[in-house]
DNA sequence: TTTATTTATTCCAATATTGCAATATGTGAC
DNA sequence: GTCACATATTGCAATATTGGAATAAATAAA
């Protein structure tokens, strides 16, 4: 007898890789899954039976049995994403078959606690399980700051003042009594384009996350990777430029600061409510300022992709305003300053996803986890 | 049947585990390779009579029976670890239980081309067999410059003229008729730390290596991590400093360069013979150029760290002789330049490997390639 | 129409792996 | 010394997985 965790890692497994689309029959399933067709046939019939999977028609191939179509059945059960940061809560449901149908955001007051936010978070799921059908099978969480994902507390988040080792998971699993997996919000991004974006045939691409701060997620092996001190990808804290007594580049490279530059405005000035909106009104500037923005962005694109050599680079967040005229620039600046990069541009890219590309990674990563149960 | 692939692969992990020390009984082996001590003791049993493993006494705990401890038989075998550069080439013969029983060196020609290179490493291949007990079971190279690894085929090195294209994996597959495994040679270093260096523990530490080049190795959950042109790591290429219209990196922070640098003399200086020995005899400097190179790598490891947030960042090549001094300057001025840093400075450590770190990691990888014939 | 070929799925005997019980071999308490 | 307990290894019936043959369902060729 195998392992009853293979086993339940293996269906799980089925159901990512029919749900996403990258097998569409017990053939293709088989293949995947390192595994022979004849298991591979008593897993799909085990999933059928338990109302996972159905079939849905045949498809014919040049020649041959034409494939018996396999899909996941949307009500079989749904999923909770949940993602925020200082300013708002979003929640998106995403059903069976891995399709968004339900979203939710609700803005947090300035004096928001660690507490308000919790049970915000708690009411809005419960919103969701209103409007959805079959069960709720997982919750994922992104949170802001640093996260022990292991641990599923959030350690930190310099914008709500007492959000400190707060145990989201014990907390939400306590009350819905399903399994809560936590991550960064940026890294849950980072599964969305997986699911959801343009990382779908990708298994190597960075997110590039200009919000408040700076940050990055790399996924490298279908992975995303990992460190020490749950730090990974915090180059908003790199000093910038790199000549010595300069600020972090938080300061000058964040979506607020790329906004004050092209606006020309201080650092006092009030943000726009709607920062996404007010780039997408300067999206065709020129000027100092616009080339200033883009040499910076073009170096940082040279350091990463000279040392991780990524696939893509996926630009999320409210920069995503600057359009695709941005990213050629950008690339283009590259590689005039650093000439290595000639034979091997940077591929970067916006994001395709909108807003809620966070609630959905959130959704992504509950996905990912959750395991059927084996009878 | 569980595929003969698997099976081939946890006897080949089996091997390894019990080299390594990971693994020191049936038990805590059943552990690491997440199986049932039945079916471990099943393989064991089957390497020992093969001749692969065998048992070396007891080790009592605390309590209960005591373990059988195995090891691996010396003679069962032996990897050829090859890795060489522009000046010279090394070859060094690792026995079965992991212990290192010979090295060769050999002065490449100014005129060296690659048909000669390959002609000189099948010959030192040829040398260490004729001083080597068992069979020879696999060969690792670590080439310089760009490597397919896959392919087995060594693209590109500016150092050797017409090294492009070299089917290094077939021609010695074709002449010693076993595996053949190619790497870059830095990122075989990474593999040598795993195995004989300070990385015995880690699965999630960097290489550094400023040897004529810049380059570095990011080992990530246990693998090395990999990327689109095989140019992970090409960190040398970054223009520094960043200012604009600098040279790249290479220029400026390689080993020949710092050498100039603390030795006061200019870039056409002719360069001494042994790059280490003069660098040692600096080691103790005091004045501007040493505060400045400090300064540069205190840059780059911040760079670093505040991206990968690894656990341990090993120093490699002539550098090392600038000692832990050296290592500690930089991590303190790191911490000065990216305040981020203090709360978690980065590990930078001077390698324990020696001159032929580079060979012991060809080995190391012919080890981890290897696989035991099962009947 | 019939037959060969291609691809997908299913059936089944062979076998690899497991869980559990049994056995081996030690320590510590009384 | 004897018994309870702890840990490692082994034996064996139960079961999961596989390879290969058989079957299914299509197209292409004769």
């Amino acid at each position: 007898m195998r392992s009853p965790e293979e086993l339940r890692e293996n269906l799980s497994k089925a159901i990512l890789y029919v749900r996403s689309g990258h097998a569409t029959s017990r053939r293709t399933l088989a293949d995947v899954l390192r595994l022979s067709p004849s298991t591979t046939g008593d897993y799909v019939d085990q999933l059928i039976a338990s109302g996972h999977l159905i079939e849905s028609g045949l498809e014919q191939g040049r020649m041959g049995r034409p494939k018996r179509l396999l899909r996941t059945v949307p009500d079989a059960g749904w999923y909770a994403g949940i993602e925020f940061n200082a300013e708002r809560i979003q929640a998106v449901g995403v059903d069976f078959s891995g399709v968004k149908t339900q979203t939710f955001t609700r803005t947090l007051p300035d004096d928001a606690t660690a507490k308000s936010v919790m049970s915000e978070i708690a009411t809005l799921i419960a919103d969701l399980k209103r409007g959805a059908v079959g069960p709720l099978l997982a919750i994922g969480v992104g949170a802001p700051g640093l996260v022990d994902p292991a641990a599923g507390v959030a350690l930190h988040y310099s914008f709500l003042p007492d959000w400190r080792d707060v145990a989201v998971r014990d907390e939400l699993m306590k009350r819905f009594r399903v399994p809560v997996i936590l991550e960064n919000n940026l890294r849950v991004i980072a599964l969305a384009e997986r699911w959801f974006g343009g990382g779908r045939e990708l298994d190597d691409y960075v997110i590039l996350g200009p919000r408040s701060g700076f940050g990055i997620a790399v996924m490298k092996n279908g992975r995303l990777i990992d460190g020490q001190h749950h730090a990974t990808g915090e180059i908003g804290r790199w000093v910038w430029p790199l000549t010595g007594a300069g600020g972090e580049m938080h300061d000058v490279l964040s979506s607020p600061a790329v906004w004050r530059r092209l606006a020309g405005v201080g650092s006092r000035a009030r943000l726009p409510g709607d920062l996404h909106g007010a780039l997408l009104s300067l999206a065709d500037s020129h000027g100092a300022a616009w080339d200033d923005i883009v040499e910076d962005y073009a170096r940082i694109m040279g350091l990463l992709h000279l040392l991780l050599d990524s696939h893509a680079y996926f630009l999320h967040g409210p920069l995503t305003a600057l359009g695709t005229r941005f990213c050629t620039e950008v690339t283009l600046q590259a590689a005039r300053l650093m000439p290595a990069l000639s034979p091997m541009p940077p591929n970067l890219l916006i994001s395709s996803l909108g807003d809620d590309a966070g609630g959905l990674g959130a959704a992504s990563h509950a996905m990912e986890a959750w395991q059927p149960v084996v009878l």
